[in-house]
DNA sequence: CGTAACCTTGACGCCGATCAAGAGCAGTGG
DNA sequence: CCACTGCTCTTGATCGGCGTCAAGGTTACG
């Protein structure tokens, strides 16, 4: 049975059909009578570029799946020293470090549309899913094992590492995500580039600047970077 | 019914009744059955302070509940530098972050009791048992909060208040495991505590010399610090 | 085409790293 | 009980990478 027909039966509700990040998120895993209980209570929402989709201290009354666009996750200290704890592209699923309230501010670098949950709606129904529960386990653990590797490189990498780190980050996203390995988009500002590497934007900006000097990564226009020497590149990041 | 009940009638296999982190490891949530199925693969390991349990490429085998003791968990660069990814103790559960290997290293920094099952077994019983699914997913939302907060410690924090939510976050984990809220015991090296701070040995030194001559803190004997101005470390700490 | 962000580059300063030496401390054996 | 030994911890002097401050250039967008 090919997709078509799934669509034109009615198996799959109309508004995950046209998701196009159907094949990706969560929602892979659902068996089609769980993907229409989950389709019925979902809100799907576009939020335009700089928006701020939540506050750190508001109470977490939604999960996520990023449908498309990008989504940055921050922190900020009382004084107003500020922490990028990471970036959310299609196919994420946002809800899994939630506690009562968010924890973070959740900010959409780009048109970002998701599918929204209540989340004691969805709580309720992971209690009665255990394939989705499967499935947030496998991701949470994958984040947990990302926010290891940005540990590492906050705690140990120099500037340069932790920079072309980062580019190599980008690129591997944007290939998962069925685009080139050497092709990194970079929606994000150098201050919050920044902010997610523990560095000032002028030591971003004198980086990119010195691996642009050496060849080993293009400017491209649109904040595209082009990874000219990968090799040279995976050499300057120190590894993972 | 009470305890000595239960584990006279046998409702509670002996090597789970004598655990010492029974009620609040993972297994709590577990019914009778579930509980004896889970202690029939258990295996229970001491190791002695400063033992390597594993590596971080190993293949990872097994799953852990740390019933006693204290565990470090690091990652090395190529070139040699460490970072202290975290530590873990009695209650808390090993393996979450796993992958096909460990991805770090599992160091034993006091004597070390663990309850230990081999992740296939583990996962295949997990698929069975939706309310230990629960917990682990709970948890590692914990966790991912958790090295939220690690990764703003360092990637914005001072080496003051690095080493400030340090001692706050050790005197913590003494309270929830029922010591007292202003006496941390500290039994890794100043070397480790300067891996996870994202430091070096010597700037931790001089941090808890200086906390020391204010006098928000004591240094007593057996590596115990007490926290004199609690108001004044949380200060110092510059929040969570 | 004008304006407001964002980005880059340069000069300088400081926090924490590095280098070095001595003090404290636990474990060992006489 | 004490001397020895090796490690950990502390403290001081100096250094350097990255932050700070400042100014000019570039890009996006109305």
């Amino acid at each position: 049975m090919d997709l078509t027909t799934e669509i034109t039966s009615g198996a799959c509700p109309k508004v995950c059909s046209e998701c196009a990040a159907r094949e990706i998120s969560i929602c892979r895993v659902l068996p089609h009578p769980g993907l229409r209980q989950m389709a019925d209570v979902a809100a799907t929402k576009t939020y335009v570029a700089g928006e701020t989709i939540a506050f750190e201290d508001d109470s977490a009354h939604h999960v996520f799946n990023i449908t498309d666009g990008v989504v940055m996750l921050t922190r900020l200290l009382s004084d107003g020293r500020r922490q990028v704890l990471g970036f959310l592209f299609k196919g994420d699923f946002l809800g899994l470090a939630q506690g009562a309230e968010y924890g973070c501010s959740i900010h959409a670098l780009t048109t970002v549309r998701v599918c929204r949950f209540p989340t004691s709606v969805f709580r309720r129904f992971l209690l009665q899913t255990p394939e989705l529960e499967e499935e947030l386990l496998s991701r949470a653990s994958d984040e947990l094992r990302a926010a290891q590797t940005h540990i590492m490189l906050l705690g140990r990498k120099t500037a340069t590492e932790r920079v072309a780190s980062f580019l190599l980050y980008m690129a591997e996203r944007e290939a998962t995500l069925g685009g080139s390995p050497d092709l990194a988009f970079l929606p994000m500002t150098r201050a919050d580039i920044a902010d997610y590497l523990g560095l000032t934007t002028e030591t971003v900006s004198r980086v990119v600047s010195a691996l642009k000097r050496q060849r080993v990564i293009q400017l491209l226009p649109h904040s595209a970077v082009r990874i000219a020497d990968h090799a040279q590149l995976l050499n300057a990041s120190a590894g993972r």
